[in-house]
DNA sequence: CCTTGTTCCTGTAGTGGCTACAGGTTGCAG
DNA sequence: CTGCAACCTGTAGCCACTACAGGAACAAGG
């Protein structure tokens, strides 16, 4: 009956899971669909669009309060790079402070992974580093 | 009543949230302690240890089933080393790759909020990344 | 037209690792 | 003995999904 695509088809061309579709209509970042006469939702290319947007947004990181907005600004007709540029600049520090910590906890793990190594140690490193005995 | 350590105490002494204590209790990394007669929880010394152990291994990224198994293998006259080290090297594995998708997306939205700085364009430069007009 | 099998529908519950709240009891200091 | 802080329990919420159960609709083959 529909001649749009299916939500399966849409998940599937958009490298999506078939129910985080349903979710982000949930959620309010997909808009509800036609519908079939039977029920079933029919989507429009501009759906697969939007779903493709979020999905990379999501790769990059995104919280979906941030695509929300992004989605907003990205509305044709408005001036979004004034707009844009803050919360991905935010995202980008984020993203960066969240480096420096896993580097941090990297050189610990490696430090006591190493010394680990050795052999049959009476303690181990790692359990030392964690204050155990 | 009691001549231990109450809740409140600690997780403050173990740089914990109150509430966290109850629910590592719950999922059994915590051990039931003693009650006072009026049924409040009395911790030893001990417990204020095996919490500080928790709090270090999550800051070093290690997921509460990890920790369960490193607070086994940290029980007195085990050979641990040999037994920790593959659960370390794991983690330390999931780290550096978190470390290099971190890095890749870093690059992807330098780039793009570098390109965003410029001013008034009329397409934002993050907006065209996500697929967006 | 009818059957078959796949896809879809809805609502709900679970994941990890907490955190917060409501409504009530206990502990302790003044 | 009063007042109030800290505790008690159970439960719900957070994020971003993912999975399931029980049933209806759709597409293709006979």
């Amino acid at each position: 009956m529909g001649h749009g695509l299916t939500r399966g088809r849409l998940a599937a061309d958009a490298g999506v899971n078939l129910e985080t579709v349903r979710y982000y209509e949930r959620v309010g970042l997909m808009p509800e669909p036609d519908r079939t006469s039977g029920g079933h939702r029919d989507y429009r290319p501009e759906h697969r669009q939007r779903l493709v947007f979020i999905r990379r947004a999501r790769e990059l990181g995104f919280s979906l309060d941030d695509i929300r907005a992004l989605i907003a600004l990205s509305e044709p007709g408005r001036r979004t790079c004034a707009e844009v540029e803050p919360i991905a600049a935010a995202h980008l520090f984020a993203v960066r402070a969240k480096i420096e910590d896993l580097r941090r906890l990297e050189m610990v793990l490696d430090d006591a992974v190493g010394r680990c190594a050795g052999g049959t140690a009476p303690s181990c490193p790692v359990i030392e580093v964690l204050g155990g005995r």
